[in-house]
DNA sequence: GTCTATCGATAAGT
DNA sequence: ACTTATCGATAGAC
């Protein structure tokens, strides 16, 4: 088996040497796939390859139908997100995922061959929980359920960040504004 | 100025007809970005790009070192992730940068020339919240203090949901370099 | 899954 | 920021 490109590290191709319309010289190199030490040089490949990475995930998410979250923290700790419908959704889903494993440790349900629904609709209902409402409103049922799905949240949280610590909050928070 | 290569839609280069040592004649075409309707083409396609796209993000953070999250939902519901230095460590940053900027409107700190710090130091000690301990245990101050907690989480991810949910199409502000 | 031509992304250079 | 050669990802066919 052989590739015409050389898959992930590994070269040896010059450029066809003699005669080119183009002897301009410049052109992609290969580079290794680890921490680029210049910081300069690092903030050039976090540009470039954080556009092509969120627009690449968006054509995913368009071409699939995929619900996707992407977050991203620079070094300096600016934060860039992207989602489909919404990061918030995603997480949100993500959350619940790890919530519903961890309240069943046995799944209660079958996965039959499975139908797509060919629309996810998003914008439907989705009441779910009473988001518009103040707490001094609900009644001690409500109440119950509430504290139920927000202790749902907390678990989400920490269960597996347990030792992964509630790192202290931070000293870069408040730098996202400039300073890129 | 032309570019070599055409931007996103558009196309018109033959393979250079005559003589070619592989006339095997298959080769990528360009594709429009749409929801794919044929569901088997789709699900190639979602298996194809997914991997891709975790390749690349992967690649992303060990070049920058950058912390990410990348957390995507198929058709079927099935869960994909992928996170540095972990999935839960980035959601968790994200849910409590989201909470810092609506407890402070204004921010308290000014924005020195901020040198950054070489390693995040996740590792850290902080004991934060009373994972451990039940909620029966607490006392009323605590209790209120949970509640609170609890509710800044929930604010985390209602917040900006609302009305986003409608929201059907993304558009692409992350271009331009702020997510979210 | 594999293969190949081609498209799309990007390292260097300017 | 813009350009260009080249690398890397992938559509279509097996």
């Amino acid at each position: 088996m052989q590739t015409p490109c050389n898959k992930e590290e590994g070269s040896g191709m010059q450029p066809s040497s003699s005669s080119s319309r183009r002897p301009k010289g410049t052109g992609r190199k290969k580079i290794e796939i680890k921490k680029i030490e210049n910081k300069f040089s690092r903030k050039v490949t976090f540009t470039k390859r954080r556009k092509g990475l969120f627009k690449k995930t968006e054509k995913f998410c368009q071409l699939t139908d995929a619900e996707i979250a992407i977050i991203v923290f620079s070094n300096k700790g600016r934060l860039f997100s992207y989602g489909y419908p919404s990061v918030e959704h995603v997480v949100n889903r993500f959350l619940d995922e790890q919530c519903d494993d961890q309240s069943d440790p046995f799944s209660p349900e079958e996965v039959l061959e499975e139908e797509e629904e060919e629309e996810p609709l998003v914008g439907g209902g989705e009441e779910g929980y009473w988001f518009e409402e103040s707490i001094d409103d609900l009644d001690s049922d409500q109440f119950e359920e509430y504290l139920c799905y927000l202790e749902c949240l907390r678990k989400n949280l920490v269960l597996r960040v347990g030792e992964l610590i509630m790192r202290r909050t931070s000293e870069i928070d408040f730098l996202k504004g400039f300073g890129n």
